[in-house]
DNA sequence: TTAGTTTAGATACGCTGTATCAATAGACAC
DNA sequence: GTGTCTATTGATACAGCGTATCTAAACTAA
């Protein structure tokens, strides 16, 4: 009997990703792969790393993380304070809705603001290229569970 | 005669907030103010410190950019590669247009995405609390001096 | 003028990320 | 399998941005 875990499925392509880009499978970058599988939310470099077997070097956790968000694999979220954290990103262009409350991210497909900037861009003869868009609020987990405490 | 500049009515504004928010008017204060009235685009802490006396501890400048942040005067602006930039910002709540070609940036008054996302947030049961916006593109001039070197 | 409080500048520190470099480990041909 | 060639690794130093700490100076009010 074959198990086939979520995270399984997720590690295997982001090496899949890092194959077809020509870069080689290396256990460092396994263990990598397996590690951002499995983080529920958005996470920062140091965070992974403290969660990776020591000998794997800082220096190769920054640089594969690097390499993954040129390759898209990985995308970078701006929290509401500033901070860059990191998460997983299979898909294309989208956005976050951010929990403030437990740091759960939900992702945004279909960019329903594209219409509404270019319109507004237009207007002050702005020629759009892109955009970075955060949105940030409380979860429906989060909000059903302070209302049952209440 | 008086001549009252721009940037002079600007500097007046900021020292006028941190006044009424406490904060003693000093010549380092003061000094920062002109010199943040005088920047034509979005900058950095580093930045503005060269354009003044070498006197001015670095410390100052950025114990002065965070309490005008705070305080609303100074809004950082994310850039198109996740730095984080300084900038002007006597206004609420609004978004930038960056130009990527020549680093000006426009406010866009009149958040028209809020109803968007509201509508949007609320299909994925999200409390909606707040966003972050940028929008990355060639400025009108950017546009005419380049049709003009064709 | 003096006493009390802010503020300044120097400096050390912390965090995130990159550059450098010798040693190692994959990939591929044979 | 073995050898060769190149990508990759981990250690380390470094860089950039920002904060904490501390003593001296400057401001404010009495």
């Amino acid at each position: 009997m074959v198990v086939t875990t979520r995270s399984a499925t997720v590690a295997e392509q982001i090496l899949e990703t890092l194959d077809e880009r020509g870069f080689r499978s290396t256990a460092p970058r396994r263990a990598l792969a397996a590690a951002i599988a499995e983080q529920e939310h958005h996470f920062t470099a140091e965070g992974l790393r403290e969660q990776l077997p020591p000998s794997l070097g800082r220096a190769t956790v920054y640089r594969t993380l690097k390499i993954l968000v040129d390759a898209g694999v990985v995308c970078r979220v701006l929290l509401e304070d500033g901070d860059l954290h990191y998460q997983l990103s299979i898909q294309g262009h989208h956005h976050h809705l951010l929990c403030v409350h437990c740091g759960s991210s939900q992702d945004l497909m279909g960019c329903d603001i594209e219409d509404v900037l270019a319109t507004t861009s237009a207007r002050h003869g702005f020629e759009l290229s892109g955009h970075w868009l955060e949105v940030y609020g409380r979860c429906r987990e989060c909000m059903e569970i302070e209302e049952a405490s209440v």
